[in-house]
RNA sequence: GGUCAGGUGGCUGAGUGGUUGAAAGCGCUGGAUUCGAAAUCCAGUAUAGGGGCAACUCUAUCGCGGGUUCGAAUCCCGCCCUGACUGCCA
């Protein structure tokens, strides 16, 4: 039995959306009058030219569109005269300009259906195209040409051999990957006694840091419509990689959800930036990555997080991002955790990104860095695919920024505990912060 | 889930097939008046897109999508949302 092939529901859901907002993508009007930058930038991160197939189609568009205009107008006029010969009684000379009418319906509805595929297909061409890579992104093809920003803190020398977490927590008789298996199949796993509440205890603690750093703890959705996830962009290019029910996604991260809270509206500025933070399951088919980290708890089809989301106008958006990075460091330095600031090349970036900072924390067991936050500026990449404005001015709506990072992966933090707090008997030291949210527990096992 | 009633501009609210992108009021902006202000008066005040150097002009939008019609805010269908009643249930 092959458990997961929800794809067709998925491909529905999809085909299905209303075509809104598909226009405003990318600055169309930006990329007419200067589409080299454009395609440029696009090839820092690997990207074929598109320019040129996007002017192509968008000059087909233009010119079907003036057409189809001209026609209406002419129909909206003659319209008006039918109403007033009506109105006078003159019949004949209503009938003959129903028959000029009809003849303007049918230029529309010939042009009209030829303009909608267009428009689908430049829809269908901008909505599966990556952001544009902010310019001081370092780059390069991929992980590995990632770079260093920082290290904080010195990697725990042992006198044994650290063990894994997931042999840890074995042995505890507190992280049960058979039980789980036996009910969902792989990449699960259930939790008990002292390690779920660890789980909670590190959910709370994060949450307390980012909502005394300003974020409103909030509680949305895990389930949202398709819409939802193309704005912020997982569709069209990431269906496979998430869950679905009949109408809805499961989200793959909160930023899903915290990012939509502002879609379809134009805020007041003084409402920036917009600050939000929420505990949630995360849910991810993790449809590519077949045989990696099969092991434990590091990549699973659900996962708990702690995630943070800023909306703000573009100019505040540099700040912000640096923000959010300290905001999410201190949990680290919090719980005493040894970790690395990395900076994603430009062939390492993620689909909605324009510059992404990673933090990595050291797992002895690995004895290497494991990515455990992420933190994008997506500038107006969301907002465009969401239509988010604010008001920079009377007549002036503008797309904001957003800006989205962990703050921390609950899942891979608790790993982390694991991991550098674990003792030779396999019983693990509770981080002294940690320590009033576990009741008082000072070790675990 | 079912039945019924609704969804109109920043807000209130008129409009049930024909110059209605939409009355009126409130709010807001500018101007007149005033020493200044209040009051009053006048004008302006949605969004997206096409064309134009510009003045300007055209198109679309009355929850969303589709249909009927020469013409739809107004009629029909589907969906979403809100309220009332009701069913089931953590």
């Amino acid at each position: 039995m092959t458990a997961r092939k929800p794809y067709r529901a998925q491909r529905r859901l999809y085909l299905f959306r209303p075509p809104a907002y598909g226009r405003a993508m990318f600055d169309i009007k930006a990329i007419r009058e200067n589409p080299k930058a454009f395609d440029d930038a696009w090839a820092r991160r690997g990207v074929e030219p598109q320019t040129a197939r996007i002017l192509e189609r968008d000059q087909l568009i233009r010119k079907a569109k003036g057409m189809v205009q001209e026609a209406e107008a002419a129909r909206n006029a003659a319209s008006k005269q039918i109403g007033l010969a009506m109105r006078e009684g003159r019949k004949d000379d209503a009938e003959k300009l129903k028959a000029e009418v009809a003849g303007a319906k049918n230029v529309i509805a010939a042009l009209g259906t030829q303009l909608e595929g267009e428009q689908r297909e430049l829809h269908d061409m901008l909505s599966g195209l990556p952001n544009l890579p902010a310019d001081d992104v370092p780059h390069g093809a991929g992980e590995e040409d990632n770079v260093e920003l920082a290290k904080w803190g010195e990697p725990r020398s042992f006198d044994f051999t650290p063990k894994a977490h997931d042999d840890l927590g074995e042995a505890l008789g507190q992280m049960d990957f058979e039980t789980a298996a036996k009910m969902s199949g792989s990449r699960f796993v259930v939790l008990r006694g002292q390690l779920a509440r660890l789980d909670r205890a590190l959910a709370a603690m994060m949450l307390d840091m980012q909502t005394g750093e300003g974020f409103e703890e909030t509680a949305p959705p895990l389930l949202v419509w398709p819409k939802a996830m193309e704005g912020t962009g997982q569709l069209p290019k990431f269906a496979e990689d998430s869950y679905s029910t009949a109408e809805h996604f499961l989200i793959p991260t909160a930023e899903v959800s915290l990012t939509n809270t502002v879609r379809e509206s134009i805020l007041p500025v003084d409402a920036l930036p917009k600050r939000m933070t929420a505990h949630t399951p995360c849910f991810r088919s993790e449809a590519g990555s077949a045989g990696r980290d099969t092991k434990g708890m590091i990549r699973q089809h659900q996962f708990n997080k702690v995630e943070l989301v800023s909306i703000c106008a573009p100019e505040q958006s540099d700040d912000e991002h640096k923000n959010m990075l300290r905001c999410a460091e201190a949990v680290l330095q919090r719980l005493e955790l040894p970790y690395r600031v990395m900076e994603l090349c430009t062939g390492d970036l993620g689909f909605g990104a324009r510059k992404t900072y990673d933090l990595e924390v050291w797992l002895p067991s690995q004895d290497t860095y494991r990515e455990i936050s992420s933190i994008s500026n997506c500038g107006d990449f969301q907002a465009r695919r969401m239509a988010a404005r604010y008001k920079a001015g009377e007549k002036d709506n503008r797309f904001v920024h957003t800006l989205n990072g962990s703050g921390l992966a609950v899942g891979r933090t608790l790993v982390a505990v694991l991991e550098n707090y674990q003792r030779e008997d396999g019983r693990i030291d509770v981080p002294k912060a940690l320590v009033p949210y576990m009741g008082g527990a000072e070790i675990i096992g």
